[in-house]
DNA sequence: ACTTCATATTGATGAATGTCAATGTAGTAG
DNA sequence: CTACTACATTGACATTCATCAATATGAAGT
């Protein structure tokens, strides 16, 4: 018998128990659990942390301007925007040949919030 | 020196733009840039988020109690522990024959400074 | 039209990663 | 000491990923 299992718990699970799951559901529903690994994914590659950071510091960055600060091939500088862009941190605005790379405020916030909720205070976030 | 950098356009680099790097070196240190790749390849599988998730709903739960729950064997699930907290998202404790883990509060807070640092606060973190 | 430049895509390759069975280690109880 | 349990480690395998050369797309200028 699997007895003691958990300390802190939310109170609608605390008699009952069975599964974890639904209790980590309620925290993190399935949709925002994809998103955040995206996001984890994205920022896993030390190239694309140092992409964010050009970014963040320049405001906005062109693709070719890119290969020599990261020092990477520009097929590579382009697979790399590329999943910075699926996962919502950047954004790209084509104007002539060139393309401008920006930080995604709207993704960095909800990112941020699903941190927080995650790491979270046993606070209401709530809606 | 110019210092805060801020997001906008840097006027030092503005006609320079020799090197981004050191901008962005400016956002974002080498160790904080080494932590956070840390952090998003902790972050980068759904398994570890559900586990996180797990933790955040249950407060503390032991190895053992994880595999139901994640659905995955006891090395893998160890496995997915130590990456967690080498990460610094999680920390164990082992009583008895069991190893109860629980969220790192340190290390989601040093996570979310970062990741505000970087997605270019309209304020003032400024050191 | 043709040329040039910036970017995206394809294909190939070596490296990293998630998974589990098998085994090792350590703590508890008898 | 022996047996059992919780967890860690090792080894092997399949998958994913980062990288670049080669090629394709596209946009602007001549």
């Amino acid at each position: 018998m699997d007895s003691h299992v958990t300390r802190r718990i939310i109170t609608t699970l605390r008699d009952e128990r069975p599964h974890l799951t639904e209790a980590a559901a309620s925290i993190l529903a399935a949709s925002n659990a994809q998103r955040l690994v995206a996001a984890g994914a994205a920022l896993a590659d030390p190239v694309r942390v140092q992409l964010l950071a050009v970014l963040a510091a320049a405001g906005e960055v062109c693709s070719c301007d890119l290969e020599a600060p990261l020092e990477r091939s520009q097929p590579t500088i382009s697979h790399h925007t590329r999943i910075l862009c699926d996962a919502g941190l950047i954004v790209g605005e084509k104007r002539g040949r060139w393309m401008w790379w920006r930080l995604n405020e709207p993704g960095w916030r909800e990112l941020q919030q699903t941190l927080a909720r995650l790491s979270g205070p046993p606070l209401h976030i709530e809606r």
